[in-house]
DNA sequence: AAAAACTAAACAAATGTTTGATTAATTTTA
DNA sequence: TAAAATTAATCAAACATTTGTTTAGTTTTT
């Protein structure tokens, strides 16, 4: 789908406060006052509150996937250098991406919206079996151990990422970096997070500090 | 607050239904339902919906703070030994409470219901307080490394077990676990998860894998 | 003039909460 | 101990809002 200036300000607009109050804890009423639009509008141009929902989630979660698979077939790049790339690049598209994540986050923890459920869980599948292979890969190569738990490891990586994102305010507090302005405190944690995963994965894959 | 066993039981309920839903994609109506009582006996027994689930938070988080400070205060163990117990805790209370720590994970993702919203944060604070004296310890005693991130740290332990339990169904399926009965597949999770991060934090607090 | 964009108002259903009455349990009084 | 009085528990029904959606009409664009 394509959409217009319009429908993409409604999305945007419904997709930061999903974020903020939850799907349920936001009414389309909510959405049409902050958006500026009649509420009609919104059934108008998507159909259901439900259906604008899936419209968020076809609009953001398209590239991901294809980002993946691209990242992972330079056929130049060993395969820790790949799984780096991998760590880098979920951090960047999480942080760039706060608002969507969260949703994410709640989308799965509650089973709404079955539709986006499902989607999404094809494209964590999806995205196991390929790390799952570029894994293989690494051990047959002898760059990576015999036993990995590939799961273990992504919720090691996702998990982090999430915890972070959800207690960033609470991250700065107890760091007492409150006077950094605000994208330069990101810019350091997401380096931060970066280094930190990658030093973990390194341990996980090869049993080396 | 001290309840009866019809207390306990909406609470109960509740809890569950929190947990699968969502905090405003459940009625009060099908908490009652689901608890076999009248409707009007939430209000009666809670005053509102929104100290129900003050309620079922007074319940659950009162003890978690006392266990990590008596665990964290014995005296004959070392400071890894320490950070062990608190990791094999940590995944214990999660796994043993699923349903309390999924809504633990959206109430902090939405700030619905600010008074719990500040008491969870005043005990993830005091927490982290009491971790950073054990690692400033184990530093002193020569054996942790001089610079560590105890937010980063926590967070990879927070993280890695909410999105460990959030995606139990999926890690099942995906590492072909299905004919397992369900307690003995969260006793062998509980083990490999504990084994993981136990791996992961060494290599944060002492540099060796 | 036809199509698309937009609107205020209305719709039924669902929401959290309260009411007023009835039953059950407990305490006080005789 | 038996009756009376008081308190607690329970209920169906009603309450006012809020919910997502639709309608029927108007304005704007093509």
């Amino acid at each position: 789908m394509v959409y217009n200036d319009k429908q993409i300000q409604i999305i945007e607009t419904a997709e930061t406060l999903f974020a903020d109050r939850g799907y349920d804890g936001t009414s389309v009423r909510d959405i049409a006052d902050e958006a500026g639009v009649n509420v009609a509008m919104i059934s108008y141009y998507f159909g259901s509150k439900e259906k604008l929902m899936e419209a968020l989630f076809e609009l953001r979660i398209g590239s991901i996937q294809m980002r993946v698979e691209s990242l992972l077939k330079d056929e130049s790049l060993s395969p820790l250098e790949k799984v780096n790339m991998l760590i880098d690049d979920h951090v960047e598209r999480v942080m760039q991406k706060q608002c969507f994540h969260k949703i994410m986050i709640s989308v799965v923890l509650t089973n709404k919206i079955p539709a986006i459920l499902t989607a999404a869980n094809s494209v964590k599948l999806r995205i196991a079996g390929i790390v799952s292979e570029l894994i293989k890969d690494g051990q047959k190569k002898g760059a990576f151990k015999k036993k990995v738990d590939v799961i273990l490891m992504l919720n090691t990586l996702v998990g982090t990422v999430s915890q972070t994102l959800m207690s960033m305010g609470y991250y700065r507090e107890f760091n007492h970096q409150n006077e950094l302005a605000d994208d330069e405190f990101i810019t350091t944690l997401k380096r931060k997070l970066s280094i930190h995963i990658k030093t973990l994965f390194k341990v996980i894959l090869t049993n080396e500090a």
